[in-house]
DNA sequence: GAGTTTGAAACT
DNA sequence: CAGTTTCAAACTC
């Protein structure tokens, strides 16, 4: 069943449309698993005692000492004292994980709207149009309330009120306006208020913009049509990752804008991903007990994680933002809220007090299932702000110094591109008659940089896995290449020199990234130098509009219609070799190609043989590596293998008894030797002969060893 | 790793 | 728009 009309969709950024090709990332999440490790022989904890009591036996009875500890030590049931000290580090965060991931959870039976107050959250809300001038309103945010967080977590029946802010999202046409998310103060019955499993909760609008001229045909659905929808198409648990956007401290600059540090209720990350339901988003907040957390809403709709975003940032010191996650795009779009707009209806009556909205997906999903959106609608999540971090969501952030703008604000708002040529960096004025939001459309690296120190402090604190939407690489489909080829293919680092990383020459900049880990020289493409990057993404786009768009088009049956935008200019290479733009996207140059000499082209010898080369060297390669993986895992394996024991069948081969212990215990009886045949004055040869039976002696006593400690074993049917 | 080749981007 | 220059990646040795 279509949702959106597939005028709408058509409409519609490709960048947000693209859902093809978006791979499933699977959760990241480690759980802390138990210890089901085995003791390593070299981590066998021989006593002193052991070592001590062969010095003073015989040089056999030594190593047959250390031996013998050796192989008690792999007997079952004894664990290394190694081991377990290893994986009480992980147990040792369980208790933080445990009570970071708690989650009060209310489920509508009706809506299927799924409710979670704290840790992980999974919401699955129904989702409903509005024809009403031609808008789409994506989501409907619930007001905030104030609440406690430790009694929202406990508390399975949190109330939540749902009336008022709708995210009003604007298509752009080719017409350059610029899209605006808007959320106007209007939408709010304050006073209304209603639990969170309420199926009759006030309706989310959405409604359809029209932008550029084209209109759209507005798509309307019934509360109850949509549940219907959502549960015929399966839908995907939409999840919510709430993420504080906990800013650099403010700075002089012009650029940054300082957020009001207590900002109460209203603030809110949602990032809403659809993934797999087993496995849930996290939604964390985390505050210092002195500090809130950023009011920061984000909607992710549909892609998944890991994913690439771009960010629109509010300009203003809205306390909300919110985040817009495009499947099969590598932006996402943040928004703060005016504090009047965040607070139309559950307004913060402690400071401390962080909320988050429930979630109403938004499927918009058009004829050939091109986009699916969800969008959650706000929910109130409550959650106490002095609250320790272990105590926190998973991905935390703290807010220990004011929050940064990360764009500056004066010059952005002659920057009003089109909503698919967005380029990072690019600024969304507020729409007019709006509320006074600006919008910086920023990569989500932008928005990693931005609180990957902070993520990185409270992750590693906690011994969390950051995991948040935001901070992931892009997974997403670029240049025609699918989501697997560009994950297993990072990106390569950039080497340029003149360009300051500020012009299309540099790879990271024309893909809308920041340099990171580059060999660049002088880069200007970073957070340092957001004014210049804002220019000279200015001056790209006023030369090409395109110009951050992908330069292959995905065609529309197949990759084998993909083809390169502009396509390329090549004189002497034969569009053959990696400098031509179309067979470095693989694919073959088109009647839009200006190249001489083209060999790129279905039928051409060359190219098949070519093809056939690279088709053999990535077998090749392929063999190679899996040979080298199982050799690894070989490797792994028998290095792992400390209780081989009888259940292996083959029994435990003596070197495996050679551990430290042994070594040393083998190796004071050479020099024992070593030292009688000096003390004695034996000649150097007869000394050699007996060092030698010496060690003759060890082996015989470790092979002895081994062979007593499986007989043991299977004695004892161990 | 240095030098060369190549073609896109930038410039005029 | 065409010609030229600049630039960084691809390629070769």
């Amino acid at each position: 069943m279509d949702v959106v009309s597939p005028e709408l969709n058509s409409l519609l950024p490709d960048e947000i449309m693209d859902t093809e090709a978006i791979e499933e990332v699977p959760h990241s999440q480690s759980e802390p698993t138990h210890d089901t490790s085995v003791p390593m022989e070299t981590d066998a904890p021989v006593t002193s005692e052991s070592l001590n009591t062969c010095s003073n036996a015989t040089p056999a009875e030594r190593v047959q000492a250390a031996t013998a500890a050796a192989a008690a030590d792999s007997a079952p049931g004894s664990q290394s004292s190694i081991t377990i000290s290893a994986s009480s580090t992980l147990f040792a965060i369980k208790p933080a994980l445990a009570t970071s991931t708690a989650t009060t959870k209310t489920t509508d039976s009706l809506t299927g709207t799924t409710v979670s107050t704290s840790g992980t959250q999974k919401l699955t809300t129904p989702f409903a149009f509005s024809a009403a001038n031609h808008q789409i309103i994506l989501n409907k945010v619930a007001s905030a309330q104030a609440t406690e967080a430790a009694k929202a977590a406990a508390a399975p029946a949190q109330l939540i009120k749902q009336e008022g802010q709708k995210l009003l999202v604007t298509t752009i046409g080719k017409s350059g306006q610029p899209i605006v998310l808007q959320l106007p103060h209007t939408g709010g019955k304050p006073g209304v208020s209603q639990t969170s499993g309420d199926a009759k909760s006030p309706t989310p609008q959405f409604k359809v913009v029209t932008i550029g001229g084209r209109e759209l045909k507005p798509v309307v659905g019934s509360a109850g049509n949509q549940v219907t929808t959502l549960q015929a198409q399966q839908l995907k648990t939409v999840q919510v990752t709430v993420v504080s956007v906990a800013s650099p401290p403010s700075n002089t600059s012009q650029k940054s804008v300082a957020l009001p540090v207590n900002v109460a209720l209203g603030q809110q990350i949602l990032a809403v991903q659809q993934s797999a339901p087993a496995s849930p988003v996290k939604v964390a907040t985390s505050q210092t007990p002195a500090q809130n957390i950023k009011p920061v809403q984000s909607v992710a709709v549909g892609g998944v994680g890991g994913s690439q975003f771009k960010t629109i940032i509010p300009l203003a010191t809205q306390p909300n933002v919110q985040q817009i996650q495009v499947p099969g795009s590598r932006f996402h779009y943040v928004r703060l809220v005016t504090a009047t707009t965040a607070n139309a209806a559950g307004q913060p009556s402690a400071p401390n007090t962080s909320s988050v909205a429930t979630g109403k997906p938004l499927v918009v999903n058009t004829g050939a299932v091109r986009m699916s959106v969800p969008v959650v609608q706000a929910q109130t999540m409550k959650q106490v702000a002095p609250k320790p971090l272990t105590s926190a969501p998973q991905v935390v952030t703290t807010t220990q110094t004011q929050q940064r703008l990360i764009m500056p604000a004066t010059p952005l708002t002659q920057i009003q591109p089109n909503f698919t040529n967005l380029p990072p960096g690019t600024v969304l004025t507020s729409a007019p008659g709006g509320s006074n939001v600006g919008y910086a459309v920023v990569p989500a690296q932008y928005v990693t940089q931005l609180q990957q120190s902070q993520f990185v402090t409270l992750a590693s604190s906690s011994s969390f896995p950051a995991s948040s939407s935001v901070q992931t690489q892009a997974k997403l489909p670029y240049n025609g290449v699918s989501a697997a080829e560009t994950t297993s293919r990072p990106r390569k680092p950039c080497n340029c020199t003149k360009s300051q990383c500020l012009k299309l020459y540099c790879d990271c900049f024309a893909n809308g990234e920041f340099c990171n880990n580059c060999n660049c020289n002088n880069c200007f493409n970073n957070l340092e130098h957001e004014t210049e990057r804002l220019k000279a993404i200015k001056t790209c786009l006023d030369r090409n509009p395109e110009a951050f768009k992908p330069k292959i088009g995905k065609g529309k049956e197949g990759e084998s219609d993909r083809r390169h935008s502009k396509g390329c200019n090549c004189k002497r290479s034969g569009c053959l070799k990696n400098y031509c733009e179309c067979y470095e996207a693989k694919i073959m140059c088109s009647s839009i190609c200006k190249c001489i000499g083209c060999k790129n082209f279905e039928e051409s010898p060359e190219r098949k043989t070519l093809m056939h080369l690279a088709d053999a060297a990535e077998v090749r390669v392929q063999q190679q590596t899996a040979a080298k993986t199982k050799l690894s895992s070989q490797i792994s394996d028998l290095l792992m293998r400390t209780t081989p024991i009888i259940s292996s069948g083959g029994g435990r081969l003596p070197y495996t008894f050679v551990t430290k212990e042994v070594l040393e215990a083998t190796c004071e009886c050479l020099l024992e030797q070593a030292k009688r045949a000096e003390q004695t004055r034996q000649p150097q040869a007869e000394a050699e002969r007996a060092i030698l039976e010496e060690f003759g002696h060890c082996l015989m006593s470790i092979i002895s060893s081994a062979g007593k400690a499986k007989t043991d074993c299977a004695s004892i049917n161990c």
